[in-house]
DNA sequence: TTGTACGCGTTATCAC
DNA sequence: GTGATAACGCGTACAA
């Protein structure tokens, strides 16, 4: 593996200054037609690619964009971030991908080697909002952020999901087929979403005019065995609900092993709402009722609003909300005997 | 935003020369305690960080590795990527994460980018192992590479998933339960996987004792509304087969809801195995007997191995092979009536 | 143990 | 339209 060739050895082929090797690469207009025709083909020649680490110090732009999400598997999150690699590279920008596991320390961490790899701006997904020295980590930060979904005290654009509409047209369905006990299934994290679904949820069932006291929110830890324990613990007994809302995937996989083994059946023995499921919605029999996302335009619309706030530094803030909808399907039933 | 702290202020702040900030940074051993101390006092005043760019280009190393998947969304590439991103970052490398959806001349691009950035690796899992281009590009690329589960005509350390025995024990598991007419549904893709699972197939058909001439192979478009078609063009009519083996969650989804709307019911009317669909498997009912593998290992090897290689440029190429599993569900049953 | 001097490959600036 | 030159921030050879 020999040295690679750089902007003097195509200079020195062309019989020209590595400034016009440049202009050539950056801003071909700048070059008339023969000179950049010979470097062009000088280039070619050498295979010849520019070297982005010279570039980064002299511009002072690494044109590389880091991004931040607790977990690659989860399909909200992949979907996101692959669409926004995608719009990324359209506009030139690499894609510096760093997950956390859940872990706020792993994020501290995270954001430590991107500042060192000069990236341009970021996309924060991050764990948890309120952990103290990741926030101290963040307001240190100090470049183009783009905050998903979270509430953080850092100035920044936002790209959020409108939760709220969405979770009241469920729990009103769920009203509507004469459901009476609610329960609603959140992950522990501290993070928006759980913060506006409960909060929505409580309300929602307010206005729906049921008994307050028959409701109840559930927040689960990650762990796996934690998950199928709070579902049988939710669905076991005379008083559990007849109807969940359930906070992704993982925890939906958990609530119908749990009904399973208790012998509820779904739809007739448990109503069923599924949010941010939509990787196993149209699977499972039968197909889950969701609160889902357009997640593909969740990832596009934030590398756009990114790549807007690169190009306009000194710009107002932005706060940008998406839609959530519910999908009916077949998990939800009239409420059983009782 | 001002102007970031270089090596230079730390080195006034601390009253030492920037070597010594260089060498408390790159090898503290060198430096005595006392000064040390002052010098990372002066980094933490200053919220110091290193230059990765000036770095690099001094040491020609980026301590990053490009990683190129076709489709970040499907599950066993996620967890794939996720693994390697963690194993890497722990190493002290970023991960720049590309996907292609499936297009070569996207890889292609994104080579191309990952070069200029002077990735010190690759991992690659490429989309088309025949596309002439895109074998061109590879063959120009001169950086240690990680092939995973293709055939490249490249010099590469090589992570190989073992196909062929768990897909003959999934056939003989099926011929055991008395079919005689079998179908492989595969992604029409060049790709290893698919070039060993139909030959796996075929050739366990073959010694299973089951008529040639009854067993069919199925390369499906990856268009979604090809997914569908082509499931039911298969399960229908009467010489359709009783078993079938299908690869990857998106088809297996089609081939559930061709069943569903011909009315074949699993396992009595038609018996299933899904591979590589781990992430659907325990939600569907019955659950879906697969053939799987473990993600996870799969992406900690190959960054392990492309590590390994960054250490040791001279070794000799690695080739790599990881079992593959079936994992029996209830999606298989004996054969009904014939 | 610490410091001086230089160059990595590129682009900004200014001159022609 | 083209070129000469300096500077970006860091690590390394060598000197003290």
């Amino acid at each position: 593996m020999s040295r690679r060739p750089t902007i003097r050895d195509v200079a020195r082929v062309a019989g020209v200054a590595t400034v016009t090797v440049s202009r050539v690469a950056n801003d071909p207009a700048l070059v008339s037609p023969t000179t950049r025709a010979r470097v062009e083909q000088a280039m070619r020649d050498l295979g010849y690619v520019a070297n982005a680490a010279a570039r980064s110090m002299r511009t002072r732009l690494s044109r590389s964009i880091g991004c931040l999400v607790p977990d690659l598997v989860a399909y909200p999150n992949a979907a996101i971030a692959q669409a926004a690699e995608r719009h990324l590279a359209a506009a030139g920008y690499s894609l510096l991908l760093t997950s956390s596991d859940y872990d706020p320390a792993a994020e501290i961490r995270a954001l430590e080697a991107l500042r060192t790899r000069q990236v341009d701006g970021l996309l924060l997904y991050v764990s948890d909002e309120t952990d103290p020295a990741l926030n101290r980590a963040l307001a240190r930060l100090d470049m183009p952020l783009l905050v998903l979904d979270r509430t953080l005290a850092v100035d920044a654009d936002v790209l959020l999901s409108a939760h709220e509409p969405a979770l009241q047209e469920a729990v009103r369905h769920l009203a509507g087929l004469g459901h009476r006990r609610l329960a609603i299934m959140l992950s522990g994290l501290r993070v928006r979403p759980v913060v506006e679904r409960r909060r929505a949820f409580l309300r929602a069932v307010a206005e729906a005019g049921l008994d307050a006291l028959a409701q109840r929110v559930v927040e689960v830890p990650p762990e796996d065995h934690h998950r199928l324990r709070a579902a049988q613990d939710l669905l076991a007994g005379p008083a559990a609900p007849t109807a969940v809302l359930v906070e992704g995937s993982r925890q939906v996989r958990a609530v119908l092993a749990a009904a399973r083994g208790l012998d509820r059946s779904i739809p007739h023995g448990l109503s069923l709402i599924a949010l941010d499921a939509s990787d196993i919605a149209t699977v499972t029999t039968p197909e889950l009722t969701t609160v889902t996302r357009d997640y593909e335009r969740i990832g596009r619309v934030a590398a756009g609003l990114l790549l807007e706030r690169l190009a306009a530094p000194g710009a107002p803030w932005r706060r940008v909300e998406l839609e959530s909808r519910v999908e009916l399907r077949g998990s939800c039933g009239p409420v059983w005997g009782d």
